[in-house]
RNA sequence: GCCAGGUUGCCCGAGCGGCCAAUGGGAACGGACUGUAAAUCCGUCGCGAAAGCUUCCAAGGUUCGAAUCCUUGACCUGGCACCA
């Protein structure tokens, strides 16, 4: 147990900590209580949460009690961004959310067994706390010279957004959370994000304040790329953990897109590999890169703890498949329904132009765009590349008879299913 | 409530009543480039094959002509007042 925060730390997974020297000894000292909390800001969990997952995975594997907390009420309000308001989501969002969520973080923990996770949700706490109790209780705690010091609200200060009375008053929402879960579950630890270090701390200040006692904090490092942006975004979408807003096969995909100066760390951050297989890997980048190596094995792990190993293999397949020989004319029949299933597509019908067939299947905005693209050699049909954007998709088009493949530059495949 | 300023394409942001489908930057997309990534260079980036059409918060108006002027409304920001 005692080598948890080691672990935790060559896995760069430890941005800041309160007082490390007394939590490495907490942690030693035997399980402890901890927990993270989740927003329901959308109705899915994303690639940003998966490393909060992965971490109280790690905890609750070292003997450590984990609960995890669903933000019903703080969704309610709204984390302060630095540039915007937030509009107000609908309670029903908020409860769907909070419901899909749940249902998500189920699968990354053990709920059964003799050291079960534990869910909550704020809401059960904070509904009943009446304005004037939450003042005088919680309020006087709290001084507004120190919450106007938080980062995104000092930034919301200095903007022409401003900030409303609403989002300021987020941070003891949600330190209330942290008292709470000390004072009925014993709870001494806290993780998340760095970007919540503030509000987290607001929780520990408030629970020496009113209890005496310190409690802890451990925040993850927030992932970027090598340009400094924040990781799980493709083209513009963010990355869910949902199979239904993010297919496996995307999600595949994005991790297999990762750039080699990013590879090991992710690695380390999302599976178990120990230092030695990620050496040789990281071996493996630097010497034969266009093996993809290290990414084939990251994609495969991520998929395999989000997906589950039967959605992998499919991707798997069809990814070979789809980019492997070169020659998709020649799948087989199952190959090819396998392979395809999981691409985003459209219908169409024998005889249309390539142009509309491009509009229909969504890789293109507008005919314009279509016939750019097809002007610029950026389309292949079957992976043979298209010429004439009047050429008109023939009966032999659709392999045995089903789907055309349409290739979008050199990686963005799409499934042109042919209509009855 | 009063006063002032603002609202332009994915984002930021320029825009003289005609030469504005609208400068510039970023993002994005395609090619060079092979399933490396990144960088770089080139190209594209409202709809339309084109003629042309529909745009600059919304609705009216002035004008031969409006993103540009006027009126009203919506929303945003700031200041003042109210907060006995």
């Amino acid at each position: 147990m005692s080598d948890l925060l080691d672990e935790l730390q060559w896995r760069g997974l430890v941005a800041q900590t309160t007082d490390e020297a007394a939590l490495r000894e907490a942690l030693d000292g035997g399980p402890l209580t901890m927990y993270v909390g989740f927003d329901p800001t959308a109705p899915s969990l994303h690639f940003g949460n998966l490393v909060q997952l992965v971490v109280v995975r790690r905890m609750q594997r070292a003997g450590h009690h984990v609960i995890c907390l669903v933000g019903g009420s703080t969704g309610l309000i709204g984390d302060p961004k630095p540039d915007s308001e937030r509009v107000l989501r609908t309670k029903e969002q908020v409860a769907d959310a909070v419901a899909a969520i749940r249902s998500q973080v189920e699968a990354f923990l053990d709920f059964d067994g003799d050291n079960p996770a534990r869910m909550v949700n704020n809401l059960d706490w904070t509904e009943g706390i009446s304005a004037l109790d939450f003042l005088r209780d919680y309020g006087k705690y709290f001084r507004v010279n120190g919450m106007i010091k938080k980062d995104a609200v000092s930034a919301r200060l200095n903007s022409d957004a401003g900030i409303s009375y609403t989002e300021f008053s987020y941070q003891i929402l949600q330190g209330l959370d942290y008292l709470h879960l000390f004072r009925e579950l014993g709870c001494t630890l806290q993780t998340g994000a760095v970007d919540q270090w503030g509000n987290i701390l607001a929780g520990v200040d408030l629970i020496r304040q009113t209890e005496g006692e310190h409690v802890h904090v451990l925040t993850t490092p927030l992932l970027t790329d090598s340009t400094g942006r924040k990781y799980g975004k493709s083209e513009g979408n963010a990355i869910w953990l949902d199979p239904a807003m993010t297919s496996p096969y995307a999600f595949y995909q994005y991790f297999l897109n990762v750039e080699d100066a990013e590879v090991v760390k992710l690695l380390k951050v999302f599976t178990d590999l120990g230092a030695d297989q990620v050496a040789d890997l990281e071996k493996q980048v630097r010497e034969e890169p266009f093996r993809r190596a290290a990414q084939r094995t990251l994609a495969e792990q991520v998929t395999t703890l989000v997906h589950g190993p039967e959605a992998t293999r499919a991707v798997q397949d069809a990814s070979a498949a789809l980019f492997g020989k070169g020659d998709v004319t020649v799948l087989d029949e199952r190959t090819l329904a396998d392979a395809t299933a999981e691409l985003p597509g459209g219908e169409v019908a024998v005889g249309v132009t390539i142009t509309d067939a491009l509009v229909a299947s969504g890789v293109a905005d507008s005919r314009n765009a279509a016939r750019r693209l097809i002007a610029e050699g950026g389309v292949s049909l079957n992976n043979v590349k298209v010429g004439d954007p009047e050429a008109v998709l023939v009966e032999e088009d659709f392999l045995h008879g089903r789907v055309a493949i349409v290739k979008r530059g050199r990686k963005h495949l799409v499934a042109v299913r042919r209509s009855a």
